[in-house]
DNA sequence: GTCTTTTTTAGAACTATTCTAAATTTGCTA
DNA sequence: TAGCAAATTTAGAATAGTTCTAAAAAAGAC
């Protein structure tokens, strides 16, 4: 856990908003202005291979990076371009409503959803 | 509907493995070799903005392209690459597992998982 | 403290996709 | 069918998020 790691990190743990690889950046620099993109990129790479950091893709933007390890989808609100954390509700297993091909094994499940948010 | 576009459209329904847009290029060439791959994504685009083709995101690799318009989310398996359609059990409403915030509108759920199929 | 390995850094490179602008095609109306 | 306007196609340039490279710095082992 390097300095650097360490900075990325707690900028994922301080504000919960899934924020992209630039604007950690920009955050970042407020601790440790000498801080670069590449090692960002570098942190979050090592982070995310450590399963301690979620990386979230939605669509085709820069990827999003997310700090919350229980299970959970993302609501991208449209209107504002929030993207929302969504629990599933208590014991819900989501495979048990699907038709997989047979013997499949599942690393990893993610639930987009788009939408808006009313009134 | 102009020719390039049926050509795009035809080789979606005709092999349905959720070709990138540079492979469609390729089988789209195969059948009218003065198309180009300009042409594809423009194609693409309109084909998906007009609901007759989903566009499939997964991680940050390039766009894949599907005909099937039933509901339904994508099992990307990591030995072979194959993505393969994964139908919801009958009835099933996933957003009702979900603790979505309060007001949310749903315009469209994605669900990708990763895995492989044993044996 | 020295040696080895890992990490950081700046900048170049990469690549899927989008943009530009000219040529072609399409579709409408006469 | 001919003429015209609008839409589409095309080749190539540009863009942008990310990855790579190689040198410098830092970390960790003995
Ligand atoms: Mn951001
Ligand atoms: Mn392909
Ligand atoms: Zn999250
Ligand atoms: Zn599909």
């Amino acid at each position: 856990m390097t300095k650097q790691r360490k900075v990325v990190y707690d900028v994922l743990l301080e504000e919960r908003d899934h924020p992209t690889a630039q604007t950690i950046f920009e955050r970042a620099q407020n601790e440790l202005s000498s801080v670069s993109l590449a090692t960002i990129y570098n942190c979050l790479d090592a982070l995310v291979s450590h399963d301690v950091v979620k990386q979230v893709n939605i669509d085709r933007e820069p990827s999003r990076y997310c700090a919350n390890l229980c299970e959970h989808g993302h609501f991208h609100d449209q209107s504002t371009g929030d993207i929302i954390d969504v629990k599933f509700k208590p014991d819900v297993d989501l495979t048990q409503f699907l038709d997989l091909p047979q013997g499949a094994v599942i690393e990893n499940l993610e639930l987009n959803i788009k939408g808006f948010l009313k009134q």
